[in-house]
RNA sequence: GGAGAGGUACCAAAGUGGCCAAAUGGAGCGGACUGUAAAUCCGUUGCGUAAGCUUCGAAGGUUCGAAUCCUUCUCUCUCCA
């Protein structure tokens, strides 16, 4: 077969770009393949990426896989977005802290337009280029029957291969047999939808590959499948995540998002960089070459990284601003110049319950012991006395630790 | 269906009649330090300005006194069938 050097051209582009940062691309060859004919038949590739409508706040971490599925729009391609209602409705069995509360149909909706309205900020809502389809479409109309055909598709004992799975099954944790199913339902939405990608998270490799094992079993050329690395919280450690508190949400204010940013450890820099961020690889490699050398500062660095984020979810202005504000309150340690303003009733306080009425502390006991900790200054000068007697005036500057502000106001 | 083990604070995990508002670790919060909201170190961590009040799966009971003992219920795990 004689290759045409144009096409070839385009081929090594389109890789170059959908292979970044991916943890593992199985099989690659059949991505090449898939991209190839792509480009000859000027047929689009379909990528689907499915999510449970459990209407939460994205964070950076859910932005991995959706910054992967933006280069695939980017490249031409159409993105198949999947609202995981029928499971939505059944409610997630992973998560079991909190109770399975059953969704509505209304309540699905509902999140998936939440997600929605997040994730458009990563994606290219072009009609063109995205796709959205609810997996009650197909699973919802199968019978018993069917259920138990797909099901013997699969061993207990390749179930227990999930990680999750083992984890929970070796830690003595409850695993309910339903949950059995989610792969399977997983993997049939692929068969439904004859995808070409799939787009996950590392821990989703596992399912994903359900998806081209049950298509093969169809009949159908199975799916390409992208397993994108887990994005590393704040504390460098854990995966980012809203139970271990060390995320940074997209729809976050750009002080927080540019704050926390600069909290996540330097190693992780070149990381977020690439797993984040739309900086092309030419401009990746000449981060981590400076870290390396050392000629870039891991600070400055991070204040790249900082600006990056904040604008790309809340505009170039509000970065800016943010950095601003960084400098202020952390570099500096001034007091910032917009503190949110409170209106009190005039007349002698107590600062205890004046802390926890201005939310600056959740309870007494707490306020007090921040008081007592000496984190408490009204207009710059310390109080340590936890029986102090306020007399609010306005524009006085209340600061309860390094980083909460409050501004009286009388009313 | 049978036998056994277990459910403790935000999480993990000690405690097995009073010294338990409950060890310890993590997380959180405050302080110091720092380029940093990192690391490290120190302090602190139910509610209540106090008297006191509520907490150890749930409900009852024994006792001067229960997280600890008894009964029932409930949930989870393990082994057997």
């Amino acid at each position: 077969m004689k290759k045409d050097p144009a096409v070839e051209a385009e081929v090594a582009r389109q890789m170059e770009v959908l292979t970044r940062g991916a943890a593992e691309v199985i099989p690659v060859e059949d991505l090449e393949a898939k991209v190839r004919k792509s480009i000859k038949t000027g047929k689009q590739l379909t990528v689907k990426l499915g999510i449970d409508p459990t209407g939460s706040d994205l964070t950076l971490g859910h932005t991995v896989v959706l910054q992967k599925l933006r280069q695939f729009q980017n490249m031409g391609h159409k993105v198949q977005l999947l609202i995981g209602d029928f499971t939505g409705m059944i409610g997630d069995p992973t998560d079991r802290t909190e109770a399975r509360k059953q969704l509505t149909r209304e309540e699905v909706l509902a999140n998936a337009a939440t997600f929605k309205e997040q994730a458009f900020k990563v994606l290219d809502a072009d009609p063109a280029k995205i796709e959205v389809m609810y997996n009650s479409d197909w699973l919802s109309a199968m019978n018993f029957a069917d259920v138990l055909e797909l099901a013997s598709k699969m061993t207990v004992a390749r179930m227990l291969e999930r990680d999750d799975f083992k984890k929970r099954y070796e830690g003595n944790l409850p695993i309910s047999l339903h949950e059995f199913m989610y792969p399977l339902m997983q993997g049939y939405d692929s068969v439904a939808m004859k995808c070409d990608v799939e787009i996950g998270g590392t821990d989703q490799k596992f399912n994903v590959l359900m998806g081209r094992t049950l298509q093969k079993e169809d009949g159908q050329e199975p799916q390409v499948v992208i397993t994108m690395p887990l994005l590393v919280g704040l504390d460098g450690v854990k995966k980012m995540g809203k139970s271990a508190g060390n995320y940074i949400g997209v729809t976050e204010e750009p002080n927080d998002q540019y704050g926390k940013t600069m909290s996540i450890p330097d190693h992780l820099i070149a990381t977020y960089f690439e797993l984040v961020t739309d900086v092309t690889v030419e401009e990746l490699g000449e981060i981590k070459k400076g870290l390396e050398a050392q000629t870039l500062h891991p600070r400055d660095a991070k204040m790249l990284l900082g600006r990056t984020i904040v604008t790309k979810y809340h505009g170039e202005a509000a970065a800016l601003e943010a950095e601003n504000y960084f400098k202020t309150v952390f570099q500096n340690r001034e007091i910032p110049e917009d503190i949110p303003e409170y209106e009190v009733e005039p007349g002698e306080k107590w600062v205890v319950a004046l802390l926890t009425e201005l939310k600056l502390a959740p309870s007494n006991g707490e306020a007090r012991r921040l008081i007592q900790q000496g984190g408490l200054k009204i207009n710059s000068e310390k109080v340590e006395d936890p029986q102090f007697q306020l007399v609010p005036a306005d524009g006085m500057i209340i600061q309860a630790g390094k980083r909460k502000f409050a501004k009286l106001k009388l009313k």
